[in-house]
DNA sequence: GCGTAGAACAAACAAATGTTCGAAAATATT
DNA sequence: AATATTTTCGAACATTTGTTTGTTCTACGC
């Protein structure tokens, strides 16, 4: 069915582009011409689309107001850096602010020191972990979990999230739609099935440091 | 004179941590209401200015269409160190010297960075993890453990080591004496039972880093 | 004092842009 | 084949936005 990319990604695609390239957000117009649409109406749709899942956040009635909430995705950097490790600077953060969208970086509790090689670009944070709910991801109480902050994942990721305004919790996330479903990694646990206005994503987790 | 920053400077921080707070560049208008101008007009000579010195690039009649030519300046982001991390870099081994007592650091392939404070003092190496011969503790294949530079271990400690000469392992040290045991954290596999002097201890695992 | 230069202003204009609405076309479903 | 659903279109509309123009005000040098 789907040989080609759907428009739907087609026009994500051409959002990262677009904005790596130029350093703003394509308008309407420009988008419709690009992935071959013949109306600016055409394209509301998807970008409506997008919008209720999270990728991108617009502005009613402003021309380019539009950002990118995953700007790795589209974007096909080089990321052969393979000589030079930069150091990153990672806060710890006690607890993610529950509010509607960006993570806050509250209460930073300490940093934790990485290489950018080994999570990619982006803001990042560090969360410790609480329960054993990720054991049999090898995920154990008490260690720390890096994640990249974001507000929408793939399924089949792990990811930080919030639940009914919860505190933070670390998941995979294993269904997208009107309901989301959210696996533990143990089998005592139950899977969290919740309105997709009720969750929250704050961040893909990207990596994950124990101390003994 | 010059005791406030120019409105020139102020222009340009805005744009700086609007770009990064909202992912799109403001308005004339929205610069104008910012920095205290009253008129869009005002704002333009500012701009201007900043494009005819390479500051930023606009594309004319089009809204938003401002592209930032160096987005880290203005931005006062949070680079403090907050407190003090000292970042070490960790050497990743491709195998460890069988020698009978030193690591020796051959085959470096790379480095892993971490923070002082979590590995403690010492002498650290780092090694990928091959086989699942450690799962139950969440050792899991292609993670990284770090360990301590050390020739002697308690019991009850994860070290790195070698037997019979052969590749360096991942164990749980169990009993020591005569007879040193060794004891894989999977049911799977069996615990490894060996002469004093045919094993020897290259390391304690202080750390674990995943990368997803 | 006089004149000049620069900064800021208000108002008006033209262009670009987002949005809406109904209809047509394409696609999927029964 | 008939129907429902989705996608796209075209055209009109309201808003936002960049730009221009002429004016006012202040600071400075002669």
């Amino acid at each position: 069915m789907n040989l080609k990319p759907s428009k739907r990604q087609q026009i994500f695609e051409f959002l990262c582009n677009f904005q790596n390239q130029y350093g703003y957000p394509p308008t309407v117009r420009e988008i419709a011409s690009e992935v071959g649409l013949a109306s600016p109406a055409s394209v509301q749709v998807h970008l409506r689309s997008l919008e209720r899942d999270g990728f991108i956040e617009r502005d009613p009635n402003k021309p380019r107001a539009l950002k990118l909430n995953q700007p790795d995705k589209g974007s096909q950097l080089s990321e052969s850096t393979h000589g030079e490790s930069e150091s990153v600077s990672i806060p710890i953060l006690g607890r993610v602010a529950a509010g509607t969208g960006v993570v806050a970086f509250e209460d930073r509790e300490g940093d934790l020191v990485l290489s950018r090689d080994m999570i990619g670009s982006g803001d990042h944070f560090a969360l410790k972990v609480r329960g054993d709910s990720m054991v049999e991801m090898g995920i154990f109480e008490n260690d720390w979990v890096v994640a990249r902050a974001q507000k929408v994942a793939e399924v089949g990721e792990v990811v930080i999230c919030g639940i009914f305004g919860d505190e933070a919790t670390v998941k995979i996330l294993s269904k997208l739609g009107e309901e989301v479903e959210l696996l533990p990694a143990n089998k005592n646990y139950q899977p969290i099935r919740a309105n997709h206005e009720e969750v929250s994503i704050f961040g893909k987790v990207v990596a994950l440091v124990r101390s003994f």
